[in-house]
DNA sequence: TAATTATATTAACAATGTTCATTATATTTG
DNA sequence: CAAATATAATGAACATTGTTAATATAATTA
């Protein structure tokens, strides 16, 4: 019954991998639960012999492209000096990784989630995304007296409510219109957020 | 022909109020091109005969919305005295009038849009909808110099984002768990962006 | 090998948005 | 008023969607 729990696990990842290679390529909307049963090389229905239904397995791939997206925000961010200039370069990567993903911020942000099993698990992984991203950098503003501890959680909540909103608004209204737009934009407003930490 | 106009436009009204009424109630998961039309009194193909596609027609929603949100906030804020904490109470009272009809939200900020007509100006109604409510008040701030007209910019930006971020969060992902926690979150945050504006 | 259990698949449903050919209804014309 | 024509409303049909139940196939056990 080792085998067993082994076998199941190796079936499940088969559809928690094609619903990743389709949602980093040609997003939500191209997925299916018959889409992904094609790409995992079974038919749809075995689909629900491994998940309560397509929601359960989409919401398998958060935890993934969570540790994914720290890879790449602190692979961006290796380069630049320690502290707060460093949380800023992790926020504005962070805002990057998910304009190159789309089909990522929707499943974080904005697919409807039905009731499933470890629901409050993958919630918990999406709605401290970037303050644990942070974390290591912020602890380190705090040891260096760069920061109060008492307003980091303040100044986390802020990053994480404006590039929340920035994100909403461009990604599913096109607003500002341009990337570069957005980009400045987005600087303006981490800028205007960490500049009073700077002595 | 003028009679033809006002016609087509009455039609169109019948379809677009019965969305309406079920957006406001049940929210868009109710809402199918066959129960607007059961709604309205016609079959569900002679919506076609009116709009483009069903996206076509909810989206014409969305100036009523606007308005009427107009009316829930300034009338919520009329007893505030006028000044930075008028534009708090507005802020606040945009934040629950959303939380009071989710699929009003929804509508705005999280429904796909596929292209349609006048596609622009629908969606610079929405990503200006909160500046268009505290706009009269933020021209009193700058007139009586509570504020410095150069830095109005910057703070509806960060008003706004705040905002959806914030609402992004409770509404699809029920962060915080609570409305009472939530609305205490909502409290500190725009305190945070106001505060320095309080001399 | 035969019987039993586990697993994968096909068939089928209900609901969705959309299109189109066909009715029903106005409107215009003789 | 009657007939011809334009207009508007509709039901049938299609392709997709998620999901379930019944069936076929593979694996395991006696």
């Amino acid at each position: 019954m080792k085998n067993k729990e082994l076998q199941e696990k190796r079936m499940k990842d088969y559809f928690i991998q094609a619903a990743k290679g389709m949602l980093k390529g040609e997003g939500l909307k191209s997925l299916s639960v018959r889409s992904i049963a094609d790409q995992a090389g079974y038919s749809f229905a075995t689909m629900y012999n491994y998940f309560k239904d397509v929601n359960e397995l989409v919401f398998h791939c958060v935890n993934d492209f969570q540790e994914e997206c720290k890879v790449f925000t602190t692979d961006q961010a290796k380069k630049s000096p320690r502290g707060i200039s460093k949380v800023k370069t992790l926020v504005l990567a962070y805002v990057n990784y998910f304009v190159e993903y789309p089909g990522i911020f929707e499943l974080f942000y904005l697919e409807r989630v039905a009731n499933f099993g470890n629901k409050q698990t993958i919630i918990n992984v999406i709605s401290t995304s970037l303050d644990s991203i942070c974390e290591d950098e912020w602890n380190y503003c705090i040891s260096k007296k760069l920061v109060k501890a008492e307003s980091v959680d303040l100044i986390k909540a802020q990053l994480r409510f404006t590039v929340l909103g920035m994100l909403l608004l461009y990604m599913n209204r096109r607003v500002p219109s341009s990337y570069a737009e957005f980009i400045s934009q987005a600087e303006v407003q981490v800028d205007a957020l960490l500049a009073p930490l700077r002595d």
